[in-house]
Parts: structure tokens; C-alpha cells; sequence
DNA sequence: CGGTGTCATGACATCGATGTCATAAGGCTA
DNA sequence: TAGCCTTATGACATCGATGTCATGACACCG
């Protein structure tokens, strides 16, 4: 690979010349500067990144870890909207900023993160972006970075480490909102996993949007069953269904807790000859396009914003390298509610519907 | 940030012998490696990539470039499989041999590519892989790269370079020969869009399949159906399969080119009534888990073996560095079928069809 | 016409790690 | 015991780019 030396004794000038020229940072003559472009098309010159950036003490590099790659098709796809939205999101801010993001992925152990974080360390990062594939506290303690900034996507730990977040519960009262304004009453609400931080904060917002409304909330109508794609959470989720339906007061509505689980729930009504929306409406959370767009009817969901919190936390990692931003903060990204054809007014289909 | 002449001089040494440590390059009494570790330990040394790379010439890294990040809910995901899949197989490759991988994002538009395969060159990789978001030709011509050793994936050029492709044709026949296999003798086949690589290759494995049963091609059973998750496909779909089942002698399977189509088609035969599997068989392509594990019933489908197809083209980069591989070879890669419960013999579920 | 800028350019040192060569202290062989 | 090898270590140059300082050539001012 051709140096500046190379382009120097091509054109005839000196290496310092040629570093003028590259970075047009002091005026050199017309016809040197045509000189030098000359030798280094010739040469196909390219500046070494390793060079400069040990001159300069700046890599230009941040650093994003995260299980998004190598879980693509596993438990973290079944779990739910595909992280990889957030690595996105981030990705598109980067670039703006004409930095290099180096993406690194976790292969699914956390016990590779020092790995990953020394690596990172060698190249001499300038930032870290740790992604999670859902929110949740923050599983490990990050490797001291001597000073690395660090922004958390999708979690969150007790340090005060800058954070970004989904607004789980105000997604979901929005979205339960969209619900009781369309008048639906009785409320199905399949649950995500218990224990999850977004199946808490989801049921808070449920609970409030209800409490709002002025309507008690029924335990009956809620289950939680969300098993990631294991083979036992179709019958689970029938045996839900059965449950809600066999009551003197069926729902008019099933929440689910994402959108893998409404179209689970989509097969098994229909299977039933029980017509989506017609006969009930589904509502779904997440906003994974390839399912609430592609069902029929398609799906009204809460849209889970990955490709915003991606982008916010990079954001605020160049502000935190530029001394913009204050150090400390936990962000929480609102989504918009998408209303699709799953989601009607209960009276318009059941007129005859006790009241 | 410390290095290697801070921690020579808090251990008493000179660079070098830290250097020794920690290549373990020559033999160091082992009171001195102590202090020295120690040292390291004190100052938190990591030793600078840059640095290292610049004497060595060797950069460790190895360039991907992709629209798979970019464009993770966009056309792609709807297309079908997320090339993702492939960005994971490369990575899981890639790190084993302790190399780094700087992963690139389009960011959908081919003429970002320029841009970064300059910023790979400023890092010096060592190759590059190029991956397609779907089979085909590839659409532009690499900037010529002075002998960085690239594999094309998912994608061919005419210039012999080096390439790692599924196999449509073969996929698709296997495919159709369970179908056969389980009895089925009126095949229709909602094909992916005209004029793509996997539209061609796959409709040729399916009539080389009925030609083996020698059963003749009907084309009244064989529509183009994918818009890519456009609005008109729904009734595009319902369309095919009205004129399918007009038909006096209507199929008893339908063949999708995705898997997306297929979760699309158990929509609307339910709305029509027609049960899966029990009144038609459906099958997909692409085996993208989640749709084809969560559809009830789980979808019988081609794999399209994206992570292979990343994990063997990673390891033909790496064989063409270490000199093990031939140059210019194109590699075809097959994928499986799996089988699910949306495929059943047509006889047990018609026992009184006619024939 | 000498002094003072400005422009255009180059020599040299430097960033952090490591390859090359040198050196000193022992231990072993002949 | 001289000669030589091995072990353990350091001095110095080097990788490619760039910051600092110096220099020569003009142009302009008084």
C-alpha cells in the first residue's frame, strides 16, 4: 500500500507538502496541489488511519456492543422487535457524525464482554454504546474503562451510567387508551413474561389507562403467556383464550403482549370462527412491521421506538464527547400508537351486544 | 490513556521488556514480568492497536459491508429472510479467528459504498466481505481495491470474483418433492417477484421436480404474487387464489416463495374457511424462524441458509488470506427442508376426492 | 532600497509499539 | 581458563502521518 512518502516522491514535494494537500489545512500552490492529486490517483493512496490516529490521540471510533448479530434468530427474535433496530438507529447518527461505529457482538455469553470492552480499548474507542436485547437491568458490571464514556440502550444500572429507555408504561396506557376510546370495556390483556421489567411497567400503564376510564380492573381478563416461541405457549395461549371466553362477559378486545403473540392469537380465533376485528378486536405491542403489517386485518399496535433510542443514545454519546450534554441522565423514548384495521369499535360489530 | 513507556518506567524497565511480556516473545526473568504485570495492572495498559499495527502492517481487521443494519424493517425484512442472518454467520466465523470485523451499513444506498470501502482502506483490512440483501447480480462495480481479497455473499459478478450463493434451484426442488412425496399432485405456486435471481432458479427446481414425478406443468397453478409487503398484495393474493380454486380441479397445497406470502395465505384461506392443513397443505421458503415457527401450524418450508452462507464466505476470505483457498470459485449452499404440521397428505384429509 | 509580511515549502521530531542489534552476566565445553 | 552459547535486558531505528519551526521568494510599505 502506497505511503505519503510514495505520493511525495512521485509528485516531486515533500511528505509534509503531500499532508497539506490531504488535509487543506495551509495554502499550497495550484499546481503543486495538481501535482500531488496526480501521484496519489496514480498510486491509489489511501491516508493509514493507524497513523493518524496515533498522531492525532483521536480514533474517530466508537464502539457498540450487543447480542443483536448472533441472536438474530434465536430467543431474542421470538422475544420480541429485533434489537437490531437500535443498532440502526445508532448506526445512522454515527456515520452523520463521520466517526466509525465498530460493532461487536456478544455471541449471546455476557462473559465475553471484557473481551469485547479490551478490544475496544486497544482501538482506542472514544465512546461505548451497550444495547440490550430488552429492558432490563443491566446483568454485569462493565469492565472499569478508564474513562470511556458509556450510554446504556434498552438498559438501565444503579451508577447513574446514562441510560436509554423505552416508555413501556406509557406506551402501553396510550395504546389501552386507543382502546377505551374506540369503547371497548371488557379487556383481555395476554401478558408478557412476569418478572420482565416491560411486562411491570406495560401492566402499570394498562392499570392506569383502566383506571382512568373509570373501569375496575379484572384479573380474570389478564394472563401472562408469553413463552418465547417455546412449543408449550400455543396451548397456553389458548387455554387463555378459553378462559376469557367461556365468562358470561367475553372480551371485546385481547392486548397482547407483543406482536409475535397477537398473531398467535389471530390463528387460534380464527381457528375458532371467531373473525378478527369483526367478531373481536386484537391489539398488539412492538410494532414489528413484518407481522402488524403483513395480518390481515392488520395489526393496531404500540410502537416499541428501537430505531429512536438507538439514535437519542448515540446522540447523546457525541454530545457526552463534545462536553454538551450533562453526564447523568436516564432518557425515556415515547412511541406512537399505530392504528391498524385490527382494533374497531365493539358496538358497530356486536349491535346487539348486552351493554 | 498509558503506554508502554508508562508502564516501562513505573516496573523499571525498558519498553521493550514490556513489549516481551507481553508478546511473550523472549524470555523475561520472571521477577521482572511480575513487576511488570503489575504495572499494567496499576496503569490499566492496554496496548494501542494503532501503534501495533503500524509497525506490523497488519491490521486485523476484515471489512463487511452490508444494507442489512440500515434496512432491517424496511423492503428487505419484507422481501423475506433478514440478510442479518448472514452478517452473524461471517461474525461467528470471524472472531474465532481472532480478527476483528468492521461491519458497514449502506445505509440502503449503493453509492455510499465508494465511502466505505475507502474508510476499510484507511484501516487497512485485510478482505472484505459484500453482502446482498437477496440473490443477485451485483449491482455495481467495486472500487478496485489494489488487491484486498473480497467474497461476494448472496451476490455474483461476471469477473469470476469469488462468491457464495444459496441454492434456489435446488432448494425449491427438494421442496417440491416432499410435497409430491406426501402425495400431493395439484400443486399451485405463488412465486416471489419476475425478473429476480430466486424467482428464475426456484421456478426451475419446482418443474424439474413435476417433470421427475412426471407430472406436467400446469402455469394456471402459478402466479407472482410479492410485492414486497406492499398495500395491493393482499388482494393480489386473493386473487390467485380465487382463480386456484375456481378451477375444477383446485390444488391441494400452495407453495409460497416466502414465508412472509405464506403467513399471508393461512390468513385469508381461514377467512374463506379453508382450514390448514386439513383442507390445503401450505409451504413457504426461507425458514424464517419466526414466522415459520410461531404460524399455527408451523410452517413446512426450504431453509434459505443465510448464517451458513456468512460462515462459509467468511471462511473462503480467510483461506484466500492465509493462501489455504483457490481464487475464483463461486460456492452454492444448500439449505434444508424443515418439516411442520402445514403439510399433510392430501389423501388422509380428502377421503373422498375424486382420483 | 531596506524592513516586514505573506506564501509556499521542507527538515525534523513525534505518536506507541516492536524489530534489530548490542551488551552483560553466567554457565558450559574443550 | 579461554571461547562460546544462552539468558536477560536495553539502545535505537522504524512504521506513516502530522505538528513545530525554519527558510527562501516575493510583494508591499515607507
Amino acid at each position: 500500500m502506497a505511503t505519503i512518502y510514495d505520493v511525495a516522491k512521485r509528485a516531486g514535494v515533500s511528505p509534509k507538502t503531500v499532508s497539506r494537500v490531504l488535509n487543506k489545512d495551509a495554502p499550497v500552490s495550484a499546481k503543486t496541489r495538481d501535482a500531488v492529486a496526480q501521484a496519489m490517483d496514480t498510486l491509489g493512496y489511501v491516508p493509514s488511519h493507524a497513523a493518524r490516529s496515533m498522531k492525532s490521540n483521536k480514533s474517530g471510533l466508537i464502539g457498540l456492543i450487543t447480542g443483536a448479530i448472533s441472536s438474530a434468530d434465536e430467543i431474542s427474535v421470538a422475544a420480541g422487535l429485533p434489537d437490531l433496530l437500535i443498532v440502526q438507529g445508532a448506526q445512522s447518527v454515527i456515520e452523520r457524525s463521520n466517526k466509525t461505529l465498530l460493532i461487536s457482538d456478544t455471541g449471546g455469553r455476557l462473559d465475553n464482554v471484557p473481551d469485547l470492552v479490551r478490544t475496544f480499548q486497544e482501538h482506542r474507542v472514544e465512546g461505548i454504546l451497550y444495547v440490550a436485547d430488552f429492558h432490563k437491568p443491566l446483568e454485569l458490571t462493565l469492565p472499569a474503562t478508564q474513562a470511556v464514556p458509556t450510554v446504556l440502550v434498552n438498559c438501565f444500572d444503579q451508577h447513574g451510567t446514562p441510560a436509554v429507555v423505552p416508555d413501556d408504561e406509557g406506551g402501553q396506557y396510550t395504546l389501552t387508551k386507543s382502546v377505551l376510546d374506540a369503547g371497548h370495556r371488557r379487556i383481555a390483556y395476554l401478558t408478557l413474561a412476569p418478572g420482565q421489567e416491560a411486562t411491570r411497567l406495560r401492566l402499570q400503564g394498562f392499570r392506569r389507562a383502566l383506571s382512568d376510564a373509570g373501569i375496575p380492573f379484572d384479573p380474570s381478563l389478564v394472563r401472562a403467556t408469553d413463552l418465547f416461541g417455546t412449543p408449550g405457549e400455543h396451548e397456553l395461549i389458548s387455554d387463555a383464550l378459553d378462559t376469557f371466553f367461556a365468562g358470561d362477559a367475553p372480551p371485546t378486545v385481547i392486548c397482547c403482549g407483543n406482536d409475535r403473540l397477537a398473531m398467535a392469537v389471530y390463528g387460534i380465533l380464527r381457528r375458532r370462527g371467531i373473525a378478527v376485528p369483526e367478531d373481536v378486536s386484537v391489539v398488539g405491542y412492538d410494532d414489528h412491521r413484518l407481522i402488524s403489517e403483513t395480518l390481515y386485518p392488520a395489526l393496531t399496535t404500540a410502537e416499541l421506538p428501537y430505531g429512536a433510542m438507538g439514535a437519542r443514545a448515540a446522540q447523546v454519546l457525541l454530545d457526552l464527547l463534545s462536553g454538551t450534554a450533562p453526564p447523568d441522565e436516564t432518557i425515556i423514548v415515547r412511541g406512537d400508537v399505530k392504528h391498524r384495521g385490527s382494533l374497531v369499535t365493539p358496538a358497530t360489530t356486536h349491535p346487539g351486544a348486552v351493554d
